[in-house]
DNA sequence: AGAATAGTGTCTTTTAGACACTATAGT
DNA sequence: ACTATAGTGTCTAAAAGACACTATTCT
């Protein structure tokens, strides 16, 4: 292109020319919301192990928010995008290569972080349980799975002339052995002729730092809905996995029970026969399936 | 909180002394990609005029990408959000105030902006057309209206032993008058036991700015994603509508035609009846619905 | 034998798709 | 009367939900 602007330049030229100028830029972090699906031990040599959704927190080893739990990140390197940064950062916490990767949003309320103006870009993580080992990261003191649960504590309609204002309270617990963390995440939903607007906000909670409540709530929303209709799910599961695991994880997602067979015809295309079976447990052993994902 | 940490301080004393470090920090810009569903004129006194989905598009006025046509936007300022410094650019390059906005993707290739580190966190408007003035901005000679269109070119499918790779090439068209833009943008998705991934890229294209082919896209397949399973086209509606207006919009962005009967039970319940007739046509009138938010 | 899970069959209800029909204002 | 659209009825096929039934392994 040789168009020549109002200084008479070329694109090259100017280019060359080119100064930063003195505009206040953001730090710019990524942050981490990595779930896993783990089974849990079980006192009955009969029973199932029940799977919990699981998510990773960092202690804060310095200030701010020193002693609370904080999800993985770190900033973002000018030669890398979010992504890269995503997953430099996932494989100097944990030591997984290859995992289903999805951002999530980018949160930038000048205030979130007391240091400066730092944005962060949120990502989702799904791992199965089975291939992670934890790593500390330098900054931390020290990294756990925590069990998460996201319930609708209240939930409130009211009719505008035109539209109308939902207010959902979430409650956000997590819990890591003798760590139990709690958080109230206000969804606040507008719709009229004035326009539409999403707004999260946290009502309280202790032992998250920054908004990583708000982080996390955003995350477990997005896979709840996107779990009925997609194979996001397949995510989670190990190489081979029967049918019923695959149920326990999409009750654990949805948190609800869920019948099975509906499930098995409405979900079973995801699976794929390997012609293996389980065995060893107190009953009919199944069939183990691989991944069958969606072609499109 | 009165911890300490390892130098002594607490959280106060540290944000005191706090000074930001000299790691690189990116520019953050918002881009916005805002739709609109406008009618054409028609020759025939009877016919219904065809709706058209648009996008607003501003001629560059300098470099880089001097006279090419690009999303507007901006840069955000310390003490905003990025969705506030979205709705101050919509502010500045339309005259509207309320809109549905929504954050789409924050796309962070760290060469996408030829002067320097720039993200950009991209936003998708809908406007109602009846409502929208254009100002051109500062920065731009120019703003108009392009119709778009967004379909597949080519797409390819070839399986891996525990997965697939799918790629699809898209083509998008944009024309105002005499302005004809294309581009054709791949999306790479990759499936199987070394992770799961998602690309964009753009392989060809003239008269789009910066990375901005692979905005509208993106654009368009989240709002093509959405309108069958939200409120969302309700955006792109005036105060009053007919079904046919509505049908029309959802054929615009599906870019299929869908058949009267099984739309209205669908989607008839996204409209209420107002009471009130359309007329002046050469045909039977049609009653005028008013929006119907979905509760939730 | 009995417990616990694996896996299937079938009924009902709901929803989607296809198409045909009737209704009506304006020229 | 004719045109183009408005609006409805109905048939079929597919999908979702609920529940009951049979099958199988290990202690």
């Amino acid at each position: 292109m040789e168009y020549r602007d109002e200084n008479g330049l070329t694109e090259q030229e100017f280019l060359e020319r080119y100064r930063p100028g003195d505009y206040a830029r953001p730090s710019v972090a990524v942050d981490m919301v990595i779930f896993t699906a783990r089974e849990c031990q079980n006192d009955n040599y009969r029973k199932l192990p029940e799977k919990k959704l699981q998510i990773l927190l960092i202690k804060r080893g310095g200030h701010p928010f020193l002693g609370t739990w904080a999800l993985p990140g770190g900033f973002v390197n000018p030669d890398e995008t979010t992504e890269q940064a995503a997953r430099r950062e996932l494989l100097e916490e944990t030591d997984v290569k290859n995992v289903y990767l999805e951002q999530l949003y980018t949160f930038s309320e000048p205030k979130r972080d007391p240091r400066t103006w730092v944005m962060s870009c949120a990502y989702m993580a799904l791992i199965d349980s089975k291939t992670v080992e934890i790593h500390a990261g330098d900054d931390a003191q020290c990294a756990e799975w925590f069990d998460v649960s996201l319930t609708t504590e209240q939930s409130r309609i009211q009719d505008l002339p035109d539209g109308f204002v939902s207010v959902t309270d979430y409650r956000l617990s997590l819990s890591s052995g003798e760590n139990k963390l709690s958080a109230i995440v206000r969804l606040t939903k507008t719709r009229n002729a004035q326009g539409a607007d999403c707004r999260y906000e946290i009502l309280s909670g202790e032992g998250l730092a920054f908004d990583h409540a708000k982080i996390i709530a955003f995350a477990i929303l997005r896979l709840r809905g996107k779990v009925t209709y997609t194979d996001i799910a397949l995510n989670l599961m190990a190489e081979h996995f029967t049918l019923t695991e695959l149920q326990q994880v999409y009750e654990i997602i949805l948190d609800k029970k869920l019948l099975k067979a509906p499930f098995r015809r409405k979900y079973g295309y995801l699976a794929k026969e390997t012609g293996l079976l389980s065995g060893e447990a107190g009953h009919r052993p199944s069939k183990l399936f691989e991944k069958n994902w969606i072609k499109e």
